[in-house]
DNA sequence: TTTAGTATTATACATTTGTCTAAAATAAAA
DNA sequence: TTTTATTTTAGACAAATGTATAATACTAAA
């Protein structure tokens, strides 16, 4: 079964399936480290418990440790979305495209975009 | 600025808004305390975290206590899905529908009442 | 083969979250 | 006005999360 991550977790799971693997610390530290002021030590704690939790898998090749993905950006996406529609919204789509809507995250475009999609998917 | 609640806080509130107030400790109890199997102390904990973050008001009568909301339903679920949108889809809406529909979330009749919506919306 | 420099590990610690036990308050019944 | 029943409060504690310091490992240059 699935998990969902903590935020910190998900984001350098983020950086991880933007990047050709293996992932480096410094990779991390570039795409996002930095700009959260996180201490490289801060990051690797994360990477290492997301070896727990089965998200990465490690190697080890002279100093330098390596880390590449196990879990599908897809499948977790689909996982989170689908817990996030029935947690807040009963599982109703209605209920959050007019939420979307009525917060103005949703203009014309984009239900237009949305009406091709729908009609490609048809 | 509103804040994201933890899971358990948001399903109390969930009842508050289901109910009319004040609200006390009974129909959090019949309505998810019993089910979640949750002690009377424990709701009551929940609940006082939930004042102290200014989502409710408490009023004490003789021994009861009584909840009122202080923030509003929908204005929460917005904040909750455009944090959502923002945070797991870059805020592409299209992300998130076909992230819907390949976790088979969606299937073609709520497609179609969305067209009806979109519709009435234009 | 020592020293420096770099990257990792071990450990730790504050906060937040989930949950509760035991103590206290208070209304209603005796 | 004492007891009982009911409800709340105070305080606690473990696990999860966010973040780091100090110690160690390892490579490469001296």
């Amino acid at each position: 079964m699935m998990k969902k991550l903590p935020d910190t977790e998900f984001e350098l799971m983020r950086v991880v399936w933007e990047n050709e693997p293996p992932i480096t610390t410094n990779i991390i530290m570039q795409a996002i480290g930095n700009e959260k002021g996180w201490k490289v030590p801060t990051v690797l704690t994360l990477m290492n418990r997301l070896v727990k939790k089965g998200f990465l898998k490690t190697e080890k090749n002279g100093k330098e440790r390596t880390f590449f993905p196990l879990i599908d950006r897809e499948d977790y996406l689909k996982f989170e979305t689908n817990h996030f529609l029935k947690f807040y919204h009963e599982n109703s789509f209605l209920s959050l495209v007019s939420t979307l809507y009525d917060g103005e995250k949703l203009n014309e475009d984009e239900l237009q975009e949305l009406m091709k999609l729908i009609e490609k998917k048809e």
